[in-house]
DNA sequence: AAGCGTATAGTCCACCTGGACTAATCAGGA
DNA sequence: TCCTGATTAGTCCAGGTGGACTATACGCTT
């Protein structure tokens, strides 16, 4: 039996992280993820959706709680959260936080980071600081070792850029570590409760 | 019928640029991106990596030249690009260039952007400055609205992770392209011969 | 000389993605 | 009033990905 953590797709975070909001039916999903202008983390695509939502129940991780109707609108189908659900989105933030490697996962990790404890997530993006100082060391050797070898300047280009970027993300990180270590910037849970924000959302999203 | 353009995956752009080099079996395009590095920018997997030539061939942008034998081994069978192929991989380095959207894209035309003349590549990267600014501008100004609507700062910090980077890639950029107009960055398909690079690749790929 | 690990070359399949499609309902204008 | 277009809710399938697997051959050690 393989751990549901390592099957969690990038929509599959999103999908538990909305059920932790509130119960939901997937159409309700992409339009609050559209709302949220999720899409600039991942591609929301209704089949893709439907197919995660099927593969967490599968998983244990969510469960129908009923059928309900709006006026004549066709049936929908309403998921939560299960305790196994709730536990592995955090699980999986967790682990993905000072990963380097797997931008994407790491921008959901992030975006999604204020399910977490603030201390928790000091500590994860103290880890990610020094993956980052390790990696941007590594690349600059690697830098300086093809220019050595006589690598063409044109080719190297890309991991020049590579570098640059490298070294943006770790002065964003410092500041942010800082703004956490000061408590300027609320965090956590508790900041605001999650039915205030969803139905401001919702709220939103109607208009 | 669909043009080929639409069709090329990232793995079908590295294996119809690796093919402008030298024709070749491939598993030796599999040593090559592996040699390289390639890795950084897509996973490189013996499954697709095989798909991708099939298609590509179906394509009509490659084609079989023989199957040759290395002492004992097993057989190979060695593609070369068609002159549709060669085409095809310049246009979609062309149309990447630019575009803002889609990072993997992006780094994997510039990693090929040697395959372009240096006026080309100049036009096409000026063209992109004026999309990141565009975007940078569209960014700010969207979560300096979303500040004023009370959205909690702490769902903002994945955004304004993202506008510190496009900030830095505006600033590599500029130095770029400083470094393109004046003549000190050695450009072009002519700026080695691409047999020398190959061959200079393929032994340190045996060392 | 036997054995073991690694390199060569490629196949196969389970899974995930995303776009096209269906089908009904509501809102708004001519 | 009828027609058009957008919204609601979801299904379906072609196609791409990546990891596991096969099978032989070479090199190195004991």
């Amino acid at each position: 039996m393989k751990d549901p953590i390592d099957t969690l797709t990038p929509m599959g975070v999103m999908v538990l992280a909305l059920l932790r909001e509130a119960d939901m039916h997937p159409y309700e999903m992409v339009r609050l993820l559209r709302a949220r202008h999720d899409d600039r983390l991942l591609a929301i695509t209704n089949g893709t959706l439907y197919h995660t939502v099927a593969r967490l129940q599968k998983a244990g991780l969510l469960d129908e709680v009923g059928i309900d109707r709006d006026g004549n609108r066709p049936e929908r189908t309403t998921y939560t959260l299960t305790d196994a659900g709730r536990d592995t989105v955090i699980a999986w933030v967790r682990r993905e936080l000072p990963r380097v490697d797997s931008e994407t996962e790491f921008r959901i990790a992030l975006a999604e980071s204020h399910n977490l404890e603030r201390d928790d997530v000091v500590e994860l993006l103290g880890e990610r600081r020094t993956a980052l100082l390790a990696a941007h060391e590594m690349h600059s050797h690697g830098l300086a070792k093809a220019r050595a070898k006589g690598v063409p300047p044109q080719v190297l280009v890309e991991v020049e850029r590579e570098e640059v970027l490298l070294d943006a993300e770790l002065r964003w990180l410092d500041a942010l570590l800082t703004r956490l270590d000061g408590d300027d910037l609320p965090w956590g849970p508790s900041a605001f409760t999650d039915t205030d924000r969803y139905l401001a959302q919702r709220k939103a999203a109607q208009q």
